[in-house]
DNA sequence: TTTAAAAATTGTAATGATTACAATTTATTA
DNA sequence: TAATAAATTGTAATCATTACAATTTTTAAA
């Protein structure tokens, strides 16, 4: 999506932080796939345009838009960190069959929680499991 | 809490799980510390009392637990596993200061979610992250 | 343009949590 | 008691992430 691509390429300029050649592609491929990728996806894929690319430039360069503000690192799996150029608040589900994760809207903030008053809240996650319908039709036709 | 233990000790056994004397402890600790311990912190505490005491028997009983349907696996930072023995629907806040991870009660099925007709669901996570009232009068008070 | 400083990138090694697995010990059953 | 099954140990392997020094590239100054 070219218009996020802008949207995030100036909001960097505005931070002071440099988009040089890599840069762009690690976010060029972010806004290309929000289906929350791996770093080893994003490294194979570049990688193939880019033969002597380093995957610490794809760590240094998820962590900077992270601490940006601007990329958010999701936690479902305990072995497998993923990115979501998606920073609007939205919920994930994991299918536990196929691995694919779908965005899901929730309004978080329309559940006031009475203690957590006096928190400082700055983040906030919900994720859900379970099995997509696509797989939920596969494992029916396999009996 | 006793009334916990009781209650888990009967459930495995109605699903033919031995509690072994390295099991007791490990769920002995779980009832004790809700506090959402690390695999480390519960090896350490048994550790003291059961001097040769592997690593993989924690782990072990953890997986087992889980498998059973009476432990819940938190996943809030990607490099540190949680453990809470409390499997009602509840969610969590970590706090980014301190590491506290506080419970707090929230209805999650009360929103039902028109994007995630026709998937099956099994099991719904929130946590939210962010800074204790504790920790954010310390900060004030350092100023 | 030339030069010096800063920033980005690379590549290798270290880290650390989790898992795999064979050997050993303990508990259960015949 | 002896045979079998289950639990536990301890070491090695795995694998994602981080640390960090060396190198390359970019930027800014002279
Ligand atoms: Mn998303
Ligand atoms: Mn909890
Ligand atoms: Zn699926
Ligand atoms: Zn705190």
């Amino acid at each position: 999506m070219k218009q996020k691509y802008n949207l995030i390429a100036n909001e960097l300029r505005r931070q002071n932080i440099r988009l040089s050649h890599l840069r762009k592609k690690v976010l060029e491929y972010l806004c290309q796939n929000p289906n929350h990728p791996t770093v080893d996806e994003i490294y194979v894929k570049i990688h193939k345009e880019v033969p002597n690319l380093s995957r610490t430039t794809i760590y240094n360069t998820l962590h900077i838009l992270i601490k940006a503000g601007l990329l958010r690192l999701i936690n479902i799996e305990d072995n497998e960190t993923r990115y979501d150029i998606a920073t609007q608040n939205h919920g994930h589900f994991k299918c536990e069959e196929c691995g694919a994760i779908f965005d899901f809207n929730i309004d978080i903030d329309s559940f006031p929680i009475k203690e957590l008053t006096g928190f400082k809240i700055t983040d906030k996650n919900v994720y859900f499991k379970g099995v997509c319908p696509g797989c939920l039709l596969n494992i029916k036709n396999d009996n």
